[in-house]
RNA sequence: GAUUCCGUAGCUCAGCUGGUAGAGCAUUUCCCUUUUAAGGAAGAGGUCCUGGGUUCGAAUCCCAGCGGGAUCACCA
């Protein structure tokens, strides 16, 4: 056998009876880890939802789960299992389970070896307590594995009015990240979070396919970076002996695709950016972008709204959501600006003829944060960014920006030094990006060099000029429309979530220790 | 990166101007009827984040570090 005290020194007292009673069980001949299959017949939600009584129902069913608590009272013990879908009490009583003379089953596994945290898989018949709880009345009970750690302890009661009363609830922020797999076990909420974005992201998918555009992969190592403004993470192919980077975007090879002839290309990729972290900035982080042959970015206003309305309902059932303190309604069509006509809303000024030297003297009357070596793009984004990206919390269309700070979007069909972008934005911050896409290889290759200007003078975020995505604009790309939107944001509004922490799995940490 | 707050038992948290480390739940032992907030009784459990300093004496005050949260900056 294994020296399972191995380290005993370093154990809880809690940790070393788990390990002493696993011991317990397998000199009873009890495997604590068996590797057969154990049929599981129904969920605790299905049960509860659709069991009637009086009606026969239920008779022998089998089920399995973790045991979340247990009040053992001599003979007869209740104890709460928690399964993928939620909980269900079940009563153990010492003399339905052991049937012979032998009564160790309960005597001894389940009221002494059994702990909080192990997972069991019971059949029994569903019945009614006295208190009108939905049980199961266990007949036959089974260790499925045994936990040898203490799970952290909260309990859950519920008011005169109804409303449920946590206690203890594990919250640390560190410990809940850190140990995702606790906080799920724990936190009932949590999961219900992560179902929704797996839902947000199946139906932003089928009405994509539905409309009949092709999913596809492009590469996560890149040996030249682009379609953002970012820092990369950088790493090295032994064998190629290659500078390699994590993409930052995955737009230069959607576009070649469009290229190639695909009319309409997707994919869902975990994008990386070297850059700080905060609750809206995770390290990696996911984006869906899209690409449309003959389309042009009026008609992706159209698309972002309609599927973004079709997610809201699909998740809640209604357009409107709640969001911190405010009603967030998507329902179509949302409010459009300019970026000038927004800034002249909300600061009352007209910037759309200004001079550089104008536009500056502006930024410091209204005390925002010009440096000298801020464009003239830079300075308005600054603007808008102080003044109006904070005010608007419905659903609101930006349109038409600097062409300074979107080197691969179309300069604007009518207007002089824009280009045709927008960004949608909600509840304060940017959900999606878009623009008519650049297909002029003359113009994209002036304002990759117009970046490589920049770079030159210290912008790290720079873009690399990238001479194959500049051959493959040169063979004829057709006027495309783009569209990058951030699903971890998206998640965050469509499930209330205040950090970007909460939608991701595994939030990037420091090394624990 | 800057500012600020936090780190005490398995979990949630008290601990006052510096004087032997506390509670509830979990855990252990005993009792026990279909229990309901967590049945009753008794017990055990601590690197007070780490390292320095001040002091007769530090969980407490000071300094540095580590980890985390919040705000700001950069960005999506």
């Amino acid at each position: 056998m294994l020296n399972i005290n191995y380290m005993i020194n370093n154990l809880s007292e809690q940790e070393q009876i788990r390990r002493n009673s696993l011991e317990e069980l397998i000199r009873m001949g009890i495997n604590p880890f068996p590797a057969e299959e154990f049929p599981v017949t129904i969920d605790s939600e299905e049960l509860i939802k659709k069991w009637q009584p009086d009606a026969g129902m239920y008779t022998d069913i089998s089920i399995a789960g973790r045991i979340m608590s247990r009040r053992i009272m001599g003979s007869a013990s209740f104890a709460e299992m928690q399964d993928s879908k939620g909980k269900i009490q079940i009563y153990v009583k010492r003399d339905e389970i052991c049937t012979g003379e032998d009564k160790s089953l309960y005597n001894i596994v389940f009221k002494k070896l059994l702990d909080i945290g192990d997972i069991i898989g019971v059949r029994g018949e569903v019945f009614k307590t006295q208190t009108g709880e939905i049980s199961i009345k266990v007949k036959e009970l089974k260790l499925l594995c045994k936990s040898l750690r203490p799970l952290p302890i909260v309990k859950e009661t519920t008011d005169e009015k109804g409303n449920k009363i946590i206690h203890d609830a594990f919250t640390d922020p560190e410990q809940r990240y850190r140990q995702r797999y606790l906080d799920l076990v724990v936190n009932p909420t949590v999961k219900d979070v992560f179902i929704q974005r797996t839902r947000l992201v199946d139906t932003m998918r089928s009405f994509l396919n539905e409309r009949g555009y092709l999913e596809v992969e492009t590469p996560i190592l890149q040996p030249l970076y682009g379609g953002a403004s970012a820092r990369p993470f950088k790493t090295v192919h032994n064998t190629l002996d290659m500078t390699l980077y994590l993409r930052i975007a995955n737009e230069l090879y959607l576009k070649r695709l469009i290229v190639g002839g695909f009319d309409g290309v997707y994919e869902f990729s975990k994008d990386f950016r070297n850059e700080g972290m905060s609750r809206f900035h995770n390290p990696e982080f996911t984006q869906m972008e899209l690409y449309v042959a003959y389309k042009d970015y009026n008609w992706m206003m159209n698309l972002v709204e309609e599927m973004v309305e079709k997610i809201a309902v699909t998740l809640h059932g209604d357009t409107k959501i709640l969001c911190g303190e405010h009603i967030i309604d998507f329902k179509k069509p949302w409010k459009r600006y300019t970026m000038y006509s927004a800034i002249h809303e909300f600061t009352g000024i007209d910037i759309s003829n200004m001079t550089e030297q104008e536009l500056t003297e502006t930024a410091r009357k209204l005390k925002v944060h010009v440096e000298t070596t801020m464009g003239k793009g830079k300075i308005i984004d600054e603007i808008f960014g102080e003044y109006c990206e904070s005010k608007l919390i419905q659903p609101t269309f930006i349109t038409d920006y600097p062409i300074e700070m979107s080197p691969l979007a179309k300069k604007h069909r009518s207007k002089t030094g824009l280009v045709e972008r927008f960004e949608a934005i909600c509840n304060a911050k940017e959900i999606c990006n878009s623009f008519t896409e650049l297909n002029d290889p003359l113009d994209q290759r002036m304002r990759f060099e117009e970046q490589l200007e920049l770079g030159k003078r210290g912008d790290e975020e720079a873009m690399t000029l990238d001479e194959d995505f500049l051959r493959a604009l040169e063979y004829g790309m057709p006027p495309t429309s783009g569209l990058g939107i951030g699903i971890d944001r998206l998640t965050m509004l469509m499930t209330n979530s205040v950090s970007i922490q909460d939608v991701i799995f595994f939030p990037q940490m420091r090394t624990e220790r």
